[in-house]
DNA sequence: TACTATAGTAAACACCGTTCACATTGTGAC
DNA sequence: GTCACAATGTGAACGGTGTTTACTATAGTA
C-alpha cells in the first residue's frame, strides 16, 4: 500500500510531490508508521524504483518473440525509448536519480536472474548478436555493447527531462533523435553484412527536419 | 558572495547540502538576507548554474584553436568528458536537474550569441564541419548533429553519475566508454573520406577490458 | 492466562524554505 | 544640517519536512 500510493503521488504529482506525510495521508496512516515497513525514505524510494524496474520485464518481454537477435535488439531499444518518453517521471527516478546502492542479498539475486531483471535481458540479446555474428568480431563484450547502447539512448531521453524545456536551445524532435541515436550506433558496430539491414535513417533523408 | 558559497557547498558537500541557511552562515549573513537578491531558492540555484555554464566557455576555447573543424570537433567531445568525470556535482546540477526555464531577456540575449554560450560555440564548431563537407551530405542540420553528439556523451556520463555505484552492472571503464561513444557516433556521420581518420578505436581494437 | 511480537499512534525534535515587521545605514534634496 | 527615502540586513515566526521516542492496542502463542 505505501508503495503503490508514492508511486501515484510520483506518477500524478510529479516528483517533489512525494512527502512521507502525504504517502501516509493517501493511505490513511500516520506518517511514522512507515518507518515500521523502511529504514528511511530513501530506502522507501528504492524499494519502489525496484519495483519498477522490476516491472519493465513486462514491457520488454514482447521484444524477445522477433525472429532474428538483431530484430530483438532493435524491439528492446524502441521500447525503451517509448517507456522513457511516455513515463518521464518514473524515467527520472529510475536512471536520473543518485541512489545509494542497496546491500540487500536477495535484490542482487534478483537482478543477477536475466528472468527477473531487464537488463540482464538486455544482456542476454546483446549475447545472442554477438553469437550470430551480427557485430563486427572485434566488438565481443557483451557488457560493454550493452553499456554503450543503453547510454546513448539514456542521453536523448535523459537530457531531454532535463533541458527540455531549456528554450535557449532550438530542440529537433526527440523520438526522431533517439531513434536517429540507435541507429547511428548500431551502424557503427555491426559488420559490413548486416549494415545492409539498416533503414535510411542513418543516410539522414527521413529526419530531416523541416 | 552567495553564489560563491553556493558554489564551495555543491563542490565539496555535494547536492543535497545546499541549503539557504548553510549558505547564509558560510557568508555570515542572515537566511532572509539572501531574499534581497534572489526571489527564491530556484533563482539562486539557476543563476549559480548559469555562472557556471558561462564558465564552461573557458575550458572549450582551446579547442577552437585546433587547425580541422573535424580536430576542433574531437577536442570540444573531450573537454565535455573530462569536465563531466571531474566535477560530477557540477555537471548533475547543470544537466540533469529540471529547473523551470529562465526568462530573463538578458540571459537569453547570452545564450543567442556564440562568444557567450558554449552550446553556441559548439553548434558553430559543427557548422564548420558541415562547410567542411565532413558529414554526409544529408546531414546538414547543425541543430540535429550537436544535440545527437551532446546526447550521446552527456548518457555516458549521466548514466555513470546516477548509476554508476549500481554493483548489479559490471560496469566497463567509464572514461574509455564516453571516447568509445564519441567515435562511434562520429563514424557513422562522417563520409568514406574523413571516415579514415578515425582512430582504431570504433574497431573494437584498443579498448577490450580485460 | 500470561507473555511477547506486531501494528499503529501522538507528540516532539531539528531542520528546511519563506515571510514579515523592524532596525540600520547610506544618499540626495532642500 | 536635516529630512525623506531607498537599500541592506536582522530576529522571530510560520508551515512543512524527515525522523525519533514513548506509548497503546491488538494478535498469536506458550
Amino acid at each position: 500500500m505505501i508503495l503503490e500510493a508514492a508511486r501515484d503521488l510520483f506518477a500524478s504529482e510529479g516528483y517533489e510531490a512525494v512527502t512521507l506525510r502525504k504517502v501516509a495521508d493517501a493511505i490513511e496512516y500516520c506518517p511514522a508508521t512507515i518507518y515500521k515497513y523502511f529504514r528511511d525514505k530513501e530506502e522507501m524510494v528504492r524499494a519502489l524504483v525496484e519495483q519498477d524496474i522490476g516491472a519493465l520485464m513486462e514491457r520488454f518481454r514482447p521484444s524477445m518473440d522477433k525472429q532474428t537477435p538483431l530484430d530483438r535488439l532493435r524491439s528492446f531499444g524502441r521500447s525503451y525509448i517509448d517507456m522513457g518518453l511516455m513515463q518521464p517521471n518514473h524515467y527520472r527516478l529510475m536512471f536520473m536519480t543518485p541512489l545509494l546502492p542497496n546491500d540487500d542479498p536477495l535484490y542482487r539475486q534478483k537482478r543477477a536472474d536475466p528472468q527477473t531483471d531487464s537488463y540482464g535481458l538486455f544482456l542476454t540479446v546483446v549475447q545472442q548478436c554477438i553469437d550470430d555474428a551480427v557485430f563486427k568480431p572485434a566488438l565481443n563484450d557483451a557488457e560493454w555493447i550493452a553499456q554503450t547502447l543503453w547510454a546513448g539512448l539514456h542521453g536523448v531521453i535523459a537530457l531531454h527531462i532535463a533541458l527540455g524545456k531549456e528554450e535557449t536551445v532550438e530542440w529537433r524532435p526527440v523520438r526522431e533523435r533517439a531513434i536517429f541515436m540507435h541507429e547511428l550506433m548500431l551502424q557503427g558496430m555491426l559488420t559490413e553484412a548486416h549494415r545492409e539491414d539498416l533503414p535510411s535513417v542513418v543516410a539522414g533523408e527521413t529526419f530531416q527536419p523541416a
